[in-house]
DNA sequence: CTGAAAGCGCTTACAG
DNA sequence: CTGAAAGCGCTTACAG
């Protein structure tokens, strides 16, 4: 095996105590000594074995991180690398480790929650999402272990800490953007409601619409994939009083609608204005270039870390939330319409 | 503190030891004691304390996973997200866990991985790419710790366990279909030549145009951004030549290039055709969809970690390597040309 | 088939 | 300022 504190320790002709103090830069240790023994640790190759500090410290200095079942989307969403850079910045910092769910399916998930925290596997965990009915919750919530949410919880508002934008805000505000320069049909393709996400964006919808005195709601809620764009295409252009303009909520969503639209020889802006949300590479590299409510997944992923950190810190901290700020970026996919465009 | 393995013993009025033996399910426990035992583990609620076992093991059933520094794109790339759902699906079989690096340059990448290691907070690492003078690398080998790279080492290739795609004839491949659909200008975009990868797929296309009799090679090495594909664009079209294809090596980057070409008020295929590699989502989805060598990153990742549980299990076998093979998925984005329009 | 004991490699009160 | 000792919660030869 490996070199121990011992063979330090008796190297350096001074108790395993003192090596291990040393280690932990004690203030109570002579500088002299400090010295001498770590002179010795680097002759020796010495590395403390974590394993050993763990059980005895009962922490891990690792943070679990619990994603959503996969989907062939999900997979994809630039959501969530972005949130994971942004954990992991924050982590780094802090000296912590990741260690990422690997499940399939929801139970797969959920016992891996349970044997990482009742096997100490983690410190304190974040989850990546917020649904319904998530036995993933309710168990941390009964074993009061440390967690902080990337999304609004649906239940137990005041006893969660959690992280996320203003959805309802920040779907309001491009709708209300795309009505500012005109557009009065606007179709939404959103996502399932055991989301809350998509929950509380489907809600800043309607409101900028009723709002505006808009009556017309026109709502989609289809997975991600090449055909549900297509559906959803054919169906607007069956209708009788066409959306001339769409608020998607994914970009890949929005790549799928921009792909059905080009095969039905529809232009945007043109023909059609598009917006979606995220904000990562694809958004710019579309084309045309989408406009995007930035949602800055790389600073949501950064404060949930940092909130989980401190409440690992100091458990008896107030459940506080943190909202992270979107705002619009606005490139070529919306343009400007006339009274006359609006009604087709 | 929990319920430990003492508390189980003493209610069941056995020896901790067999306890242990019970969780082990050792054959030698007889049916009725581990019955016994099993129920009082129910009621106590117990679990056993990973953090211990890992101690007395020295294991932690953990695998790390070495990503390379971060750049705006690399963030992004669809690789990622599906190598490493293959990994977590083999694991998750296995019964490991993953931990992630989290730092965001190579030298603070590379002091996570001497961490890994030396706090044996890791028992094999999954390094996800390849490069020249590795320090990491180095360090792997010279304290010979069970790894497996995803890629082909530029080094000591005998001596280390990798996963692959045959990225020359890949690359090949992907510019004789264009060549056998009567290209004759064929662009290539790739990368950094310090990467493997990049060397291996720039190698191909040269093999596809050399054999073809074409002499003339163009090819491009930037930084996946926005502004780097109008750049390229803009010197393909200032050619006298200007190709009539061209080979990109990255999803992301692609779309960048179909941009600058819309921008520019070129059509895909009909003025110029275009390939792409990984087959994300992504290409489905693009506009038009992409002619894409499906490099099957899932099966990638999940090869990688098959082979480190294997190595793991048998430290003296055969450093043996794994080629994923590669298909040719034909889209849109490709139109055959005749003679007449390959040179404009 | 089961138990008593040692030990994994650290950390941390408790003395001095 | 430093050391001796106990202990974190398991596992595993060694006995019987």
């Amino acid at each position: 095996m490996g070199v121990t504190i011992k063979d330090v320790a008796k190297r350096a002709k001074v108790a395993p105590s003192t090596v291990s103090r040393v280690i932990a830069d004690h203030p109570k240790i002579t500088q002299e000594t400090k010295e001498r023994v770590r002179r010795i640790m680097d002759e020796l190759g010495y590395h403390p074995n974590l394993l050993a500090r763990n059980l005895v410290r009962q922490s891990s200095q690792t943070i679990g991180i619990v994603t959503k079942e996969t989907t062939k989307h999900s997979l994809y969403d630039p959501f969530f690398p972005a949130a994971l850079k942004g954990m992991g910045n924050l982590l780094h910092e802090k000296d912590y480790s990741i260690q990422l769910t690997t499940g399939e399916t929801k139970e797969e998930i959920y016992q891996e929650v349970v044997k990482m925290v009742q096997g100490k596997n983690v410190d304190g965990i974040i989850v990546l999402y917020s649904r319904d009915d998530d036995p993933v919750l309710t168990y941390l919530l009964d074993c009061d272990f440390p967690f902080v949410m990337l999304g609004k919880p649906t239940v137990h508002v005041n006893e969660i800490m959690y992280v996320d934008n203003d959805n309802v805000k920040a779907a309001r505000e491009i709708t209300e953007h795309l009505l500012s320069i005109g557009h009065r049909q606007i179709a939404y393709i959103g996502g399932d409601l055991k989301f809350e996400v998509h929950k509380d964006r489907e809600q800043g919808y309607r409101e900028a619409l009723q709002m505006a005195g808009v009556q017309e709601t026109l709502i989609f809620r289809e997975s991600i994939t090449k055909e549900s764009g297509e559906k959803i295409v054919e169906q607007l252009l069956k209708m009788k009083h066409r959306p001339t303009a769409v608020v998607t909520t994914d970009e890949l969503m929005c790549l799928s609608i921009l792909s059905a639209l080009y095969a039905k020889g529809l232009r945007v802006p043109e023909d059609i204005a598009i917006t979606t949300f995220t904000d990562s590479l694809i958004s710019e590299l579309a084309s045309p270039p989408l406009t995007t409510v930035n949602i800055n997944p790389f600073q949501l992923g950064y404060e949930a870390a940092k909130s989980l950190v401190e409440l690992l810190q100091d458990p008896d901290m107030m459940k506080r939330n943190i909202l992270v700020p979107t705002s619009i970026v606005t490139r070529e996919s919306c343009k400007k319409i006339t009274e006359n465009e609006a009604v087709i």
